[in-house]
DNA sequence: CGCTTTATTGAGAGATATCAATACTTGTGG
DNA sequence: CCACAAGTATTGATATCTCTCAATAAAGCG
């Protein structure tokens, strides 16, 4: 299930509405014509497929335009787990740039499109305008505050406090997007959220019922209805009021 | 404890023995000269202190001189985590670039010095040398990396693999650094490793007891031994030839 | 419509956390 | 130089959270 390079001159950074989570932030016309010039091709993507795996050759990175895409590292004993879930405007393939060979597999969680960027290419365009370089270095530099922020919910938070945390994360991250932040469909399986936030999908799924049984969310398969935001926050450790009690376990 | 900024006109990049880590990496003889004038102050840091904290504004990223460094996040209700641990040559404060103040909390764990490197000069020399330039993204990129193994440590092993990693790992650093491999002082206390790896200090202890015990290692405090490198290898989960050295190239 | 995958729920097991007591180290001031 | 205090580390007993195993149910797909 390979992915399938093709041309739109249609399609341009200078007219997507992606800008403000991509690369052409802050720039000027006629920059932003370069830009265009740079990424011409597209890799559309069905779901499954993948952008890239493991150990593959790194010549580009990736702008996601539609879809998401998960990226998975693995063990060399079979276990393998999720790192992150991507959405519409950010940048995937960034962590091959070390070696020069990508670190992990970018698989669609449904049929998704990219938007291809010639990494040299690239950084010869980003010496040139300060604006695309700076913009690069904090699109950069925020996926590792991301990463540790992930970190510290792994290593510091119960399972209950990682779960409501990624579900107001998807939603802040969606309602920056321009969706609602408080109904969606989860474009991945019990098993890719488990996986993501380090329990098993048997513990997700328990945690989900007890969530809907305590009035904090409602699910109906993938489809998500988040009621009480607060409660939530709270339950994540995200916000102001200390101590909150436990939910209870329900059988 | 306060950092306390000073000048030195002897210690250039162009004679640190740490240049294979840090910048100046691939860069000529006139460009090293560029970097030498732009990274003139230097800090030193007395154990305990911090090098900046959650919150500054920043202007500058550090690399490391000499010491050892530990960045922690910190959670509203108290709870912290180690998010990592540096060494010379590596650079600190990248997480900042992306809205302009520090995430983390970086403190020494020992006396230590770190150079100075005021970022907006360093993006209008990375503009001027493609070499510069280049080595910064992939330093930024396999900080990534490495936080995403990280985070398939705290997500997917257990104890024993993660604190048999964790030696491993810090092994193959100091090594790369001209150190033994199989003997060495951790600057960091129980409770700073067992934050690193998700783990309890009562954990750690009774983990590195078992170790001794099965003759994987010898502990006496602080002083580490490694004596079985295959059987830790094998208990953390990277008995393949493949990922026992992250430094190699990628096949 | 049946088959495969995905999700839910329960019961029991296991790994790690928590609580508690003790020992060891380090730094400080007399 | 010693003694005391504060911090750090070890070890044991118990509690608890999450995993594993197992059975069933629901949904997606050909």
């Amino acid at each position: 299930m390979n992915a399938l390079p093709k041309t739109s001159s249609l399609n341009k950074c200078s007219t997507c509405i992606l800008g403000q989570f991509c690369l052409p932030v802050g720039l000027s016309h006629a920059d932003l014509d370069k830009v265009d010039a740079l990424v011409k091709e597209r890799v559309a993507l069905k779901k499954g497929g993948s952008l890239y795996r493991h150990g593959d050759l790194m010549t580009s990175v990736y702008s996601i335009r539609f879809g998401t895409l998960k990226t998975e590292h693995g063990l060399s004993d079979g276990r393998s787990q999720v790192v992150g879930f991507h959405l519409p405007g950010e940048i995937l393939g960034l962590d091959a740039i070390g070696d020069g060979h990508h670190q992990s597999d970018a698989i669609a969680l449904e049929d998704s499109e990219a938007c291809i960027i010639r990494f040299a290419e690239f950084e010869s365009l980003a010496r040139q305008i300060p604006a695309l370089q700076n913009q690069f270095h904090r699109i950069l530099s925020r996926e590792l505050t991301q990463d540790q922020r992930h970190l510290l919910a792994l290593g510091s938070m119960r399972a209950e406090e990682r779960l409501a945390g990624f579900l107001l994360s998807l939603s802040e991250r969606l309602a920056a997007r321009g969706y609602t932040n408080h109904e969606f469909d989860l474009r991945m399986s019990r098993e890719e959220i488990g996986s993501y936030i380090g329990i098993q999908i048997e513990t997700v799924s328990r945690l989900l019922s007890r969530f809907a049984e305590a009035g904090l969310i409602q699910v109906k398969q993938r489809h998500v209805k988040l009621i009480d935001m607060d409660g939530l926050y709270e339950l994540a450790g995200l916000s102001n009021v200390e101590n909150r009690t436990p939910l209870q376990a329900c059988s």
